[in-house]
This record gives C-alpha cells, sequence and structure tokens, in this order.
DNA sequence: ATAATTAGAGTAAACGTTTACTAAGGGAAG
DNA sequence: CTTCCCTTAGTAAACGTTTACTCTAATTAT
C-alpha cells in the first residue's frame, strides 16, 4: 500500500536488496565500503523500483543546494535572454539548478527575492544590472551568499563582476564614427546616472571627441531611458530641434533600433545621409534593416563565467577575482565614411 | 562560536525567547496556540536574531516545494521571455520558485531535466513548445508531477496545455491579405511537422485560399526553420525562382522580418509592392522597419495562465482544463491593399 | 601462530523543520 | 465542589538523506 502511494525511498531500496541504507547511499555517492557484487544488487533494485534520490532531503544535509539564484530586471527584453542561456548551460553542466528571478522594471522586488533566495539557502547568486545607490549592494553582501555581479559593480563592497569596460568600449564606438571622418556626432544615452550603460558610455564618447579635438555640443547630447520607444524618442528631438549631425552613436541597440526607424520614417537614408552605431549586439542588431553596426559584448560568455566564477568561489570559499570582458566592434551597415 | 558560525536556527529562536521549537513553529505559521505575549517575545527574538527560515528542512517535512520547473527550448530567443516573465511573476505571487530548464536547440537535455527536477520535488512543472513523436510526453505523463504544456499538445496522454487556436489565427492571418485584395500569397513556413507553428499554420493558410477559391500553388510555399536567417533563405528562394506575389504570410516573426531584410535590399517596397504579415508579436515586430503587421500570442498571458492552471492543479489534485487564448492581428505598416 | 590491518558492511545520530500527541492550568457548567 | 473543556504550551517522532562510528571476518605481517 505504502509503497503503492509514494516514492521509493533508499530505506525502500536498502530493504529490497537486503542491505543497509549507509551501503545504498555509499553507493549512490560513489564511496567506497562495498563489493561489486553488492553493488549489482543495489543497482538492480534501483532500477527495478525506479528510484530517484530526494535531493531536498540530501540538500539538508549536506548543507548544500546546488542551486544558483540570478536577479534580473525585466526591462530590456533582448539583453538578458543570451546571459540566461550562457548561465543556464555552465551552470547544468556543473549540475547546478538555476532559480530565476524577475525583479520587476524598478527593482521593487528585490529584497524580496533576495530573502526568498537566502531561505531557499541557495547556494550563491548572480545579479545582473544592479543600480548603485538604492543600498541592494550592501543587502547582497549582508546575506554573506557568494555572489557575482554582471554588467555592474558596487560601490562600497567587494563583491566580484563580470563586465566589459565601458568607457573604452564607448571611445572605440565613438572612434569608429570619427576614423570614418565624422565629426558632427549625436549621442543617444540611457539613463544618465545608471553605472554602467549611462555614465561610463558617455564619458568614452567625451572623450574620444576631446582627443581629437572635436568640440562637445551638449544640445547632441540626449538622455532618456534603454528602449525602443525612447531611441524614437530622442531621435525626434534631435530632428525637432534642428540638429546637424552626420553620425549617431547610441548606448544601446534597442536606442539605435528606435532612430534607426524614425530616419527612415523621416526619408533620411542609412547610412548614406547618417551613421549609426548601437551597442550590445543584441539580435535586434542582426534583424533591423539595415543591419545595425554595433559593439558586442559577449553576451553568453558572461553567463559562462559569471557561473564559473561563482562555482569557484562558492567552492573554494574565497571570492573570485573580477572579470573584464573583451568587446568587439561588429561591422554591419549602419556606418559608412563621410564623403 | 556556533552561534557566530552557523545561521540560528528555530532551535536558537525558542531558547532565546524561552519557549518551545514547537511555539515557534506555529507562530511562524500563523497557525494558533499561543498568547498574544509569547508571539511578541518570539517575533523579538527573530528579529535580534535575523533569523530566516530554512526553507529546505521545511519542504522536506510538508513534501512540498513551492518550485515549479520550466523547461524551454533554446531557439526563438525572442518568444520565450515575454512567456518567462508571465510565468515568474505569477508564480512569484503566489510564493512559488521557477527553476529554468534550457533544454537546447534539439531537446536533447529534455530527459536529464526532467530527472533533475524529478529529484527536487518540483511541485509541477510548465513545459513549452515540446516535439511531439519524440515521446517526451510519455516520460513527462509517467513522471505523475503535475504539468501543463504551453503552446504544444500530447497526442496520447491528457495533460492539459495552453496554446492559441493556431488554425483559426493563421486562417485568420490569411484573410487579413485576402480580404486587401491579394490573391498570390507566398507562405512562408518553419519546421514543416512542428504540431504547433508547423502543420496548423499551413493548414489555415490553406483553408483561407481555398474557401476563397484561389488555386494553391506550390512553389510559393516554403518551408524552413524559425528563424531571421530561415526567412532571409525563403525569401530568396522565392526571388531566385522568379516567383510572382503580392503577400506573403509568414509562420513567424523572425522568418518575416527576414524577408522584410530581404526586399530592402533588394529594393522591393513594402508594403507598397508587397505585403507581409508575420506571427507572434514579439518585439522585433515592433521595432522592425516597417514595423510588422503581425498575429500576437498573448505570450505573457499565455505564462500567467499556465501558472494558475498549474498550480490549481497542483492543490487541488486534479488536471485542469486545457485554455485556448484568444489570437489578435497587430496592424501595423507591412499590409496594405492591393491596387 | 598471533597480532595488526583492512575490506565490507551495519547502526544510529544528525540536518532543521512540522505536527500529532500530551499535559497543565483556568474557567464554566453542573 | 467536582467535572469538563478550552487555551497555551511542550515532547518527541517523523521527513529521506549522509556519515561518523562500530563491528566482523578475512587477509597480511611478524
Amino acid at each position: 500500500m505504502k509503497a503503492i502511494i509514494n516514492k521509493p525511498t533508499i530505506k525502500d531500496v536498502a530493504q529490497k536488496a537486503g542491505v543497509s541504507v549507509a551501503t545504498v547511499s555509499r553507493i549512490l555517492n560513489g564511496l567506497e565500503g562495498y563489493s561489486e557484487e553488492t553493488k549489482e544488487k543495489v543497482n538492480k533494485a534501483i532500477i527495478e523500483m525506479n528510484y530517484q534520490r530526494n535531493e531536498i532531503a540530501r540538500h539538508l544535509k549536506i548543507k548544500r543546494t546546488h542551486t544558483i539564484g540570478v536577479l534580473l530586471p525585466t526591462r530590456g527584453t533582448s539583453f538578458y535572454i543570451e546571459l540566461l542561456n550562457g548561465i543556464q548551460d555552465v551552470a547544468h553542466k556543473n549540475k547546478y539548478s538555476v532559480v530565476n528571478c524577475n525583479t520587476g522594471d524598478q527593482w521593487q522586488l528585490t529584497n524580496d527575492y533576495l530573502r526568498v533566495l537566502a531561505e531557499r539557502q541557495v547556494d550563491g547568486m548572480i545579479i545582473c544590472s544592479l543600480p548603485a545607490g538604492l543600498g541592494y549592494d550592501k543587502t547582497i553582501y549582508d546575506t554573506s551568499i557568494p555572489s557575482v555581479l554582471v554588467s555592474t559593480v558596487s560601490d562600497h563592497f567587494q563583491i566580484p563582476y563580470i563586465k566589459v569596460d565601458d568607457f573604452r568600449a564607448s571611445y572605440a564606438a565613438t572612434l569608429h564614427l570619427i576614423q570614418n571622418g565624422h565629426r558632427q556626432i549625436a549621442f543617444l544615452g540611457g539613463d544618465k546616472d545608471d553605472r554602467i550603460a549611462g555614465k561610463p558610455r558617455l564619458q568614452g564618447y567625451l572623450e574620444a571627441l576631446r582627443e581629437y579635438q572635436i568640440p562637445v555640443k551638449e544640445s547632441l547630447i540626449k538622455h532618456t531611458h534603454f528602449s525602443f520607444k525612447d531611441g524614437v524618442l530622442g531621435m525626434k528631438q534631435l530632428l525637432n530641434e534642428k540638429e546637424t549631425f552626420t553620425a549617431i552613436f547610441a548606448a544601446c541597440d534597442d536606442i539605435a533600433v528606435g532612430a534607426l526607424s524614425v530616419a527612415y520614417h523621416e526619408g533620411i537614408k542609412v547610412p548614406d545621409e547618417l551613421s549609426i552605431i548601437g551597442y550590445d549586439n543584441t539580435n535586434a542588431a542582426e534583424m533591423c534593416y539595415p543591419p545595425l553596426t554595433t559593439v558586442a559584448q559577449p553576451l553568453y560568455q558572461m553567463g559562462e563565467r559569471a557561473v564559473e566564477l561563482l562555482i569557484q568561489s562558492i567552492e573554494t570559499g574565497k571570492k573570485g577575482e573580477s572579470i573584464i570582458m573583451p568587446y568587439e566592434i561588429i561591422e554591419r551597415k549602419t556606418v559608412k565614411p563621410l564623403v
């Protein structure tokens, strides 16, 4: 009766194989202390009963859950999926499971999720794009759960991170435009005080201009947010104000594609009359027309490295070292030398 | 010493508050059997020690994990994120966590993940776009873990599902083109024998043609897969073979956008010289130029409903009823009446 | 031949909860 | 004044593992 209703436990297996639970456990875990013969007996019983380990019980005992929590904001739909794929693939290879947490577009649910993850005894956490200044980094640090940040940093706490050098990458993107002869370059930025995608990208842009002695024109710099709609908005502002510019550096691909779309609407030919370079190399960059020249963050690989770093830190007990990932300029069809 | 190294347990709280663990547990769970006074004492202790429940232990005892597993194929990056958002939001509201499983683009990891999820004692599973004919539905059924399918069905087992009526939706999409005066309509399909996005969508297309007595021209029907590249490919075939057609119905947005991109390349004006309608209403549809007319699946809502259905089935022990979601034609700018 | 080691296995105590059962004390009902 | 019940609480047995100990018998070393 009981056997029909409940799943078989290690006890049932032991009984059926005529050994003790300890022996079964040892076999299950590949430890030593049994003969080849008993091993076969036990394995036979396991198969016959279709026994499956209860990992919950195991986790309780070994005080490890082989689970990592991932915190992501909801916005920027095209950005995170690649990252997530990288995270999940490497996690699975290392026999970790990942529980996903959508913190909402304003990060409202962050503390909520942090509590849940702690209660669920996750072995580690990966936190992406966490905004600075709201004290979340302290909360994370205080949990004393091994963590790694992706595409963000903590100002006050030593939490290892993985990101590209946004300043240099933006510098390179701007330089790419300059080297194509452009001098009047507009900047479509996202949230101005975003630690990662805001400030450093603007700085990189400014630095490139400075180095080439191109005067900065404030009216060519528009800050909105990071969505397609914001790109539309920024571009329209530029156009309404009758600014003259031959190129645009957009702080993310969605913005760039938004600008691209307005350009088409207005009959501005890209890249003949206007060059545009984006940032992120999301799949929108490949799918838009003309395909977008952009700076690529190796999102999938960043996910992979994040997990590797995290697992290392879980298993050694030491914090790992932060990693700066290489960026790359992907030349497609939206940048053309100025004639 | 111990107190410093290890997290406080319910035992420590009980000791500190001078009560038994049973009382603490009852307070934690909002049961009855204690005075207001003890409750306050205990809550004070909880706060002072910064006690957090160990959910793993709890799960072991109550034999429920409040966890649901989600199985997704890797392909179709833009499709699943919305679904996932819906799933996660509702799950969180109901205090469930979701563990994400990427089964790979060929579903290679399905059995692997199914085992992991069972061992982790998930309360339920949501499986998306599972292909038929490979026997995975049997495996799922055999786990006897409550499950719901999204955008797929099982031929042989009674597993509740959530999907739109692909046949009717495709019929409607094709009809939309017909009503705009088109008679030479090409079909760019994905995998031909996909139970959901393959066969029914083709059938819907054929049915609409039949009903309006438009002869089917096999050479206008191209089957590839579901990616942007496939859209490019399919469109190029059509062009190479010098087919004449005034409209395209694409089985997914990525295909449609691929076709759109080729059209631009070749100087074919959309929608003036060619109308295109897609399927899915992914955000690519909004971001491409011109913005894509497409049939919308309410992805986010489907995720929501899937979780609701699953939770209901977990908590009542009965299988829920399958749900057919409404589709909607989103008119943007790629379809125009034939002059 | 005896002592020391070892291989193969079992016993039972954890891990941190929940919960069925038990018990004491106080108030209401008879 | 007893009897009964309710409230407030405690005791201890699970849940399904892992693992430190213990034990026996066989093998090896002396």
